[in-house]
DNA sequence: ACAATATTTCAATTATAGTTGAAATATTTT
DNA sequence: AAAATATTTCAACTATAATTGAAATATTGT
């Protein structure tokens, strides 16, 4: 069954037997985690493909803050802000609480570790380069 | 100057303070990173940020594959999966190397550990989730 | 109730990303 | 050198994301 996969495609010798080995295409496709995984995964790399948003994550970090003050730091217009903060918030990454006429938003756990996480590889990546 | 700034906003009191204790608003904005640094970052996100990228990320951690097996597994039109392979390249995550009539993709070094990383993340937060 | 401030929402627009199918290039086989 | 296979490139298109400015909502202080 995966040998003749293997077969069918004519593909490198090299490549044939590592494909052999692992059952072939139908053994890579079983391999890996459903398609819905990588749905899921996609969603805060996408919340994090803006440089905006990962300027406010970075600022989160330290304290929570309500939305003047991260307006002050980034200096974007209202609108836009609320727009990639809203990006944030569906994602997961931040929570907004309405404490009298402020919004306070502080990043959420799970994103503070995550954003801990990738500030140390960006790091590491940085020092390796130099 | 800080207490000025925090004066000015006219933010909420527990903000103020801390935001004191953080040298104000120019504090806040010393302690990120230059901007420079989060158009960096959004790179890889912004590669990851695709469930076709990601799930061909997943794949290349087994082994190095030519775009033909590749496309057996993510069935998707040549020209749709040359884009997005060349999507991972620019971004410096895979590599093809030419041999012969095949191009062999690799997951680089850099990726593979950023990849671990994630699928780690991600299994322990659904883990969580469950 | 009214004015002031903080923040969001909305509709219109612009910009970017992804898809499609056909044509081009590169390599191998005959 | 022609045919076959693997892969990329291209231009046209579609879809999604981001920006803009004005209007809406929510809360507070008067």
């Amino acid at each position: 069954m995966a040998r003749k996969d293997v077969d069918d495609l004519s593909i490198p010798q090299e490549i044939a037997n590592s494909l052999c080995s692992c059952g072939g295409v139908e053994g890579l496709i079983e391999h890996l985690p459903p398609d819905e995984v990588f749905g899921q995964m996609q969603e805060w790399y996408r919340a994090c493909a803006d440089p905006v948003r990962l300027k406010i994550l970075a600022l989160l970090m330290d304290q929570p803050l309500c939305v003047c003050v991260i307006k002050a730091v980034v200096k974007i217009a209202d609108s836009k802000l609320s727009y990639h903060l809203n990006i944030l918030k569906k994602a997961g990454m931040i929570e907004g609480d309405q404490q009298g006429q402020y919004i306070i938003y502080q990043i959420t756990p799970r994103a503070k570790v995550f954003m801990e996480k990738e500030v140390k590889r960006y790091d590491s990546e940085k020092a390796r380069d130099e």
